[in-house]
RNA sequence: GGCCCCAUCGUCUAACGGUUAGGACACAGGAUUUUCAUUCCUGUAAUCGGGGUUCGAUUCCCCGUGGGGCUGCCA
């Protein structure tokens, strides 16, 4: 799921919660060639991970995803198979609002290169337009293969007023006869929208700015059938740092791949709220309850946001201070990785630092462990590749012993830093980065940020309360 | 190219036509801290340009400029 997707899934969720209305699930996959296997279950997970719980529709329950609602079903290629989409296209082309089109995608193609060639807007000259009844009879008659197109009155001015960006006007002559029926027996988008949100009854349709342009070709749809369309909002494209349209490429996109990295739900939520809306006051931090309680459309951005995250870490650190106490641990804990009993500590820091990004002190401390020959002693000598997990305990304990008894005042701080100088060349800077997490581990005294993904890492949940309880948390 | 949308600190944004243009993040400096954390204080930093309208434009209008979206038998 795209975290653009997932702010447009929110803003929908908190109009229809505040509004006492629904929030629908449907799925849209009438392209069979760009189906991705697993890809319903993904998003409905994110959904559920954020506490998005549609009302109605296509929902996950226990890890099976079922279809709730009586206008269902909620799938479209299902829906086609019933052959609802065909019904309206022939209501359509009855009324003279559709026709159909035989042209072969390489016509279609030759023909917007040429409109290219002579600066022209690429637009379907409406070839098929001009042929007989008779004729369309025989060709559908002999199988040949056809679309059905919608025919766009080009004398008309199709004006609408959207929820984000007040009146908007269109010339009917520059709105291309777009394909409502495919040659597959699918309906496009286009045709799938409009029917789909008048029999489910839809009053609001909040999606990206990318399909404004394409609004009057669906007013238009909802004319034709008899329909009122639903009120409209157009939000704001969530954009790349150069201003371009968010991509894979340049950022982690995925809504789990921030998941992975162990954001907390209310931290994304919190983030996308505010990337595009503000509430008019100085907040910053919202419950989803909060949003749902103060979020507007009209408070909406009509400008895109570039999508950085520096604000996230913050928010993170916010948040992990802000969550009960009896949470905490059991919301940390499923983020360390499992690692395998033979991954060499490099492996395990890798693995926590590529999931807990926001944890940066652990993964170094490890390896200063793993790579320092002095604290390791005998233990760690003749097994440097061996080291698991289950070794760490045995380790710190080691270490305790080495530095004796650790006490607020008999600290030895001197021999590490001794150490710690000979092994990295550097000072202090290093030892209080191993000084701190460790005394807080081994003394359970609450500290640092180390301390708590060393405490993780060893799994001593009695730990971790104590640092949250500490409340000095770092993100 | 055509159509549509948009334009305040680096980023997210606030400002009935009248403010020293505010806040947050980030950054810099300082205080507290037996950590590179937290907390607190301070600072640097913006109205795209040009015309109007007006006593007065960030705000309203027009023209530029810049950016974006669409221009598919994809959504």
């Amino acid at each position: 799921m795209h975290v653009g997707n997932f702010r447009t899934a929110l803003y929908a969720y908190l109009v229809a919660k505040q509004t006492q209305g629904a929030f629908l699930i449907r799925l849209e996959d009438t392209d069979q060639g760009r189906s991705i296997p697993g890809a319903i279950e993904s998003i409905l997970r994110c959904l559920l991970w954020a506490g998005l719980t549609p009302d109605e529709g296509v929902v996950m329950e226990n890890g099976i995803i079922g279809q709730r609602g009586s206008k269902g079903p909620y799938i479209q290629s299902e829906r086609q198979a019933e052959g609802l989409y065909q019904t309206y296209a022939e209501k359509l082309r009855a009324s003279g609002h559709a026709y159909p089109c035989f042209c072969t995608a390489e016509r279609l193609e030759k023909m917007r290169h040429d409109q290219e060639q002579r600066k022209q807007a690429p637009m379907y000259d409406r070839t098929c337009l001009r042929l007989s009844s008779e004729e369309i009879e025989r060709r559908i008659a002999a199988g040949e293969p056809h679309v059905l197109r919608m025919k766009v009155p080009h004398e008309r001015t199709i004006e609408f007023n959207d929820a984000i960006r007040g009146v908007v006007k269109f010339q009917g002559h520059v709105v291309d006869d777009q394909v409502l029926m495919k040659s597959d027996g699918f309906p496009t988008y286009h045709l799938a929208h409009v029917v789909d949100d008048h029999l489910m009854e839809i009053d609001l349709v909040i999606r990206g700015e990318e399909w404004l342009s394409s609004l009057p070709k669906h007013l238009l749809l909802f004319e034709a059938l008899g329909w009122t369309p639903p009120k409209y909002a157009h939000v704001p494209l969530l954009l790349n740092a150069d201003r371009t349209k968010l991509s894979k490429r340049e950022n982690a996109v995925s809504v789990e791949d921030y998941i992975a990295k162990g954001y907390l739900p209310e931290v994304l939520l919190n983030f996308l709220a505010l990337l595009g809306w503000n509430p008019g006051t100085t907040q910053e931090l919202f419950s989803l309850n909060e949003l749902i309680a103060q979020f507007s459309l009209d408070r909406v951005q009509k400008a895109g946001a570039i999508f950085d995250v520096t604000k996230l870490d913050w928010l993170q650190g916010q948040w992990m201070r802000k969550i009960p106490l009896s949470d905490f641990a059991a919301r940390i804990r499923p983020l360390v990785p499992q690692a395998k009993e033979d991954d060499g500590f490099e492996k395990k820091a890798a693995l926590i630092q590529e999931r807990i990004t926001f944890f940066s002190e652990a993964p170094t401390m490890l390896r200063f462990f793993y790579e320092q020959p002095s604290v390791s002693i005998d233990l760690l000598a003749n097994e440097k590749q061996k080291v698991k997990r289950e070794d760490l305990p045995a380790i710190f304990e080691t270490l305790g012993t080495i530095l004796g008894p650790i006490s607020e005042q008999e600290w030895r701080e001197e021999k590490l830093l001794e150490e710690t100088k000979r092994v990295t060349g550097e000072g202090k800077w290093k030892l209080g980065q191993l000084l701190w997490p460790l005394r807080a581990v081994l003394t359970g005294l609450p500290y640092s940020p180390g301390a708590l993904e060393v405490a993780v890492a060893l799994g001593k949940e009695e730990t971790l309360l104590r640092l949250k309880q500490a409340a000095s948390l770092p993100s």
